[in-house]
RNA sequence: GCCGGAGUGGAGGAACGGCAGACUCGCGGCACUCAAAAUGCCGUGCCCUUCGGGGCGUGUGGGUUCGAAUCCCACCUCCGGCACCA
């Protein structure tokens, strides 16, 4: 179309949704609409049921994509239907503002990267509102901002004061591209999570917190939790709780005693060698004296070079060497052989292992690479056997069920101080520290005389320093600025110098939906009373790729934050809806790929209710779905009809106040509010338990087809005007959730008044009932018929019917009739012979 | 290897064990128009058809059932997670 055709009068007469979005969403800044009152504030309603709908805070970079604008559109839609089923709805926004893009970005540029970052917030806040998102924009935080990591580090000293903050030497994981170590979650494969560069080994001095007191809580109110079962198995996986014994082997030469985890005590008697991780602390003692000092170390060390990809490598062979030394196996006395091994962690349990290579597959690896005898101790198949059978070659347990005989082999273990029954987690502590400048500093000192000192909450918060160059240099930037690490010692006042480290940006988001409740709170995090209200999240929604990190994380914050008596709830996230991928041509959206669609070219061209409608309508949420242009136009093509429809409905009903369904119908009127109602009770279905959004938009897009449809029939009829208009009015107010400035104006045109304010509709059970419906005729379960008959009708009278039918007849073909069906209601099946 | 999830028209996707393919896109046709766009309406799984209808169809092969896309078993493919965790 050239502009030559559009005349300033077809201007009017067109959908334009930048008019109508800019329109409504002044009026819900400029009167506060989704503004909620904590408790004890004017306007707070004790009366309503609470809900507390959160979607992950963005991380903002430059601007946000199309998974933001899901993420938002879906939790929009779940805000605005509670709200409109009277409950108090807190609905808030944040940025989990520090990390490493922009602290690399810094380093490129020179930008500040608080500059940078603030920037891409005002990105990221002027297009959440350009979207029309719902949000209480009083509750704005962002986690850089000093009056919120004050709080993290507070809760840091409070973590430390309960001894769930500690630090420690440790191996660690440490990425030699971006300078810093990495929690053993933010190692993928052994690449770095960010960057993916193979990570080294080192051992550092570390801030941990102790996650681990925390694995059974975790791993039991899981159970409770109304979350996708595939996150409870990640998250339940991740912990890797597993059941068995500890065993003690002595060392007569060096006099030494080593305990091991076994998940199979009853195969003990099967255990020909025993093996020590590279990392033991003991290696060197042990090989000391047996002439393989040299072998081992030199084993020892190159186990210390290889990096976790290549000793994790699949089909890496088996290597070790021995220690030239022995082991006493408590069940039967019998001396075997140490070796060290690189297949052994010193990470998972206490480093060391007996090797049973007839029932262990790597064990069994090892032993045909050494030469080394393997005894059967169960019976079964071929081996590595790890199966159940009854002993063999177990002394006094022959014959036994292998499942009694660990019973009774952990009990004998125990009477002699030899074992006892142990459990095992895969989780470990949370590694804190990162040598990075663009963090919430961790609050310590170090004094020569007082050692460790957490910095007193009243000097809190420890601002981070200013400072010029912000590249790693394997200690963090922060060392840089002299006049900051150096302070005096808050116990004896001399001098001591700063924790330079800051902390991983899990800690800051671990917290930030409790912030949200409180957020101008100047003495405490927040209100115990205020938190306690509002506490837990009703709705979380964000993407699955969390499922372990961040959703550990806030869970066993929570916990200990209970623990500590400044929460009641024991769970943050009450329930958990996880989105799907946003693809294009069936792949992931990345620059490289050059298939972007960012939503703010998409909200220019058709506005945000289509943008936000099409997210809602392409697939379910929960699944993926791929973005097509085509697609995304065919959205703002309907809402366009829903636009023109509204206005011709105006013109010719009027905008009488209210919707209330009119009374008296009947014909296609009373079928055209039938359908309303129908549409009311599947939008409504479909969004609360089922988030099944894009059924929802189908079912409001089959009204408007109707209401099409019949609207010529009815216009001239009082009864039927006022069904059109209805039905109109219905399409909108359903609409709201997904598309909330044309629902609202549509409203407004028609009823006059503001459909945020109406409570959601609710479907007439006596107009969902029809007077008849089409039963379905079936002849050995093939459709042959299909009759119109009355609701009312018993079976008998339907299945008269249906072997009256001529089609019917045409298949019973002479045969017998074995059988006949009925489903009243629904269809006949006659089964012939 | 282990643990999840998914395979339905040309595409995205619908379908409490009971009409397979709602709705949308795309495509075809009609109306409006000088014409086009926009809009409105109709059609659109595949094959056969005497136009009444008939056959086949939800990854593959079996099974349960009056009846299976849906439940069960085996297999194939794809996606996600975990992976030397003793």
């Amino acid at each position: 179309m050239t502009s030559a055709d559009t005349t300033a009068d077809d201007q009017s007469e067109r959908y334009d949704p930048h008019t109508i979005e800019r329109r409504w969403q002044r009026v819900w800044a400029d009167e506060g609409t989704w503004e909620v009152a904590n408790p004890g504030q004017p306007g707070f309603d004790a009366e309503d049921p609470k809900a507390y709908v959160l979607e992950m805070l963005p991380y903002p970079s430059g601007e946000p994509h199309m998974g933001h604008l899901k993420v938002y559109s879906v939790g929009d839609a779940i805000a605005h239907f509670r709200r409109r089923h009277g409950h108090n709805v807190v609905h808030p926004m944040g940025y989990d503002a520090f990390g490493l893009p922009a602290e690399n970005n810094a380093i490129k540029t020179g930008e500040h990267p608080r500059t940078a970052t603030e920037k891409s917030i005002a990105a990221f806040r002027e297009q959440f509102k350009s979207w029309g998102i719902s949000i209480d924009w009083t509750r704005e935080i962002g986690t850089h901002d000093p009056d919120y990591y004050r709080w993290t580090q507070w809760i840091f000293l409070k973590l430390y004061e309960q001894g769930l903050a500690y630090r420690t030497e440790a191996h660690v994981n440490w990425c030699p591209k971006d300078a810093t170590v990495l929690a053993n979650e933010q190692v993928i494969d052994g690449h770095c999570e960010r960057c993916g560069t193979l990570v080294e080994q080192r051992r550092l001095e570390q801030w941990f917190f102790k996650i681990t007191d925390y694995a059974d809580r975790l791993l039991e109110d899981a159970a409770e939790l109304d979350w996708p079962e595939n996150v409870l198995t990640m998250q339940r996986n991740w912990i890797g709780r597993s059941e068995g014994a500890e065993v003690v082997f002595s060392c007569e030469q060096p006099a030494l005693e080593f305990p091991v985890f076994t998940t199979r005590p009853e195969t003990l008697f099967g255990a020909t060698f025993f093996v020590l991780s590279p990392e033991h602390p003991e290696i060197e003692r042990i090989a000391a004296g047996t002439g393989q000092e040299d072998a081992v170390r030199d084993y020892v060390n190159e186990a210390a070079r290889s990096t976790s990809e290549e000793r994790g490598a699949e089909d890496r062979p088996k290597t070790g060497v021995p220690l030239g030394r022995e082991v006493v196996n408590p069940v039967n006395g019998e001396r075997i052989p140490m070796f060290v091994a690189d297949y052994v962690l010193m990470e998972y349990g206490t480093g060391a292992i007996m090797a049973v290579p007839a029932h262990d597959e790597r064990d069994h690896e090892f032993a045909e690479t050494y030469d080394l005898p393997i005894r059967r101790v169960i019976e079964g198949d071929e081996l590595p056997y790890a199966g159940d059978g009854a002993m063999v070659n177990s002394g006094r347990f022959d014959g036994k069920d292998n499942r009694e005989a660990y019973t009774e082999i952990v009990a004998w273990l125990e009477s002699e101080g030899r074992g006892k029954p142990a459990i095992n987690y895969r989780l470990r502590d949370w590694l804190v520290s990162r040598q990075r400048y663009w963090g919430a500093p961790i609050p310590f000192v170090y004094c020569d005389k007082d050692g460790i000192v957490p910095v007193p909450a009243d000097q809190l918060p420890v601002l981070l320093p200013e400072i010029e160059d912000y590249a790693p240099k394997g200690k963090s930037p922060l060392a840089a600025a002299e006049d900051w690490v150096n302070t005096e010692c808050p116990v004896c006042g001399g001098p001591a110098r700063r924790e330079t480290d800051t902390m991983d940006t899990f800690v800051d988001s671990s917290w930030y939906f409790l912030r949200y409740l409180d957020p101008g709170n100047e003495e405490l995090p927040w209100a115990r009373e205020v938190a306690d209200y509002w506490m837990p999240v009703d709705q979380y929604i964000g993407g699955v790729e969390h499922a372990i990190l961040h959703l550990m994380y806030a869970r066993f914050f929570t916990k200990a934050l209970a623990d500590m008596g400044l929460l009641a709830a024991q769970e943050p996230f009450a329930n958990l809806f996880t989105q799907g991928m946003i693809t294009r041509d069936g792949a992931k959206m990345s620059k490289s790929k050059g298939n972007v669609v960012s939503p703010a070219e998409y909200v220019e061209r058709y506005g945000a209710d289509a943008a936000r409608t099409y997210i809602c309508f392409m697939a379910p949420p929960v699944k993926g779905g791929d973005w097509s242009d085509e697609g995304a136009e065919g959205v703002f093509r309907f809402l366009a009809r829903v636009w023109r429809l509204s206005r011709e409905v105006a013109e010719r009903c009027g905008s009488s106040a209210g919707a209330e369904t009119p009374d008296g119908a009947s014909g296609e009127a009373r079928e055209l509010l039938a359908k309303a109602h129908w549409a009311i009770d599947k939008v409504t279905r479909d969004i609360d338990p089922r988030f099944q959004f894009n059924t929802a938009v189908s079912a409001v897009m089959e009204l408007v087809n109707d209401v099409y449809r019949l609207k010529d029939g009815l216009y001239d009829d009082p009864a039927g005007s006022a069904a059109v208009r209805f039905a109109t009015a219905t399409a909108a107010s359903l609409l709201f959730p997904f598309a909330p400035h044309l629902g609202s104006e549509v409203y407004e045109q028609l009823t006059g008044e503001r459909v945020w304010e109406q409570p959601w509709p609710k479907a007439d059970p006596a107009l969902l009932e029809h007077d008849t419906y089409t039963l379905i005729v079936q002849v050995n379960g093939k459709l042959r018929d299909r009759i119109e008959v009355a609701t009312s009708a018993s079976e008998e009278e339907i299945l008269e019917l249906a072997r009256g039918s001529e089609k019917v007849g045409a298949h019973l073909d002479g045969g017998e009739v074995v059988k006949e069906v009925v489903v009243p209601g629904k269809l006949v099946n006659i089964v012939v012979r």
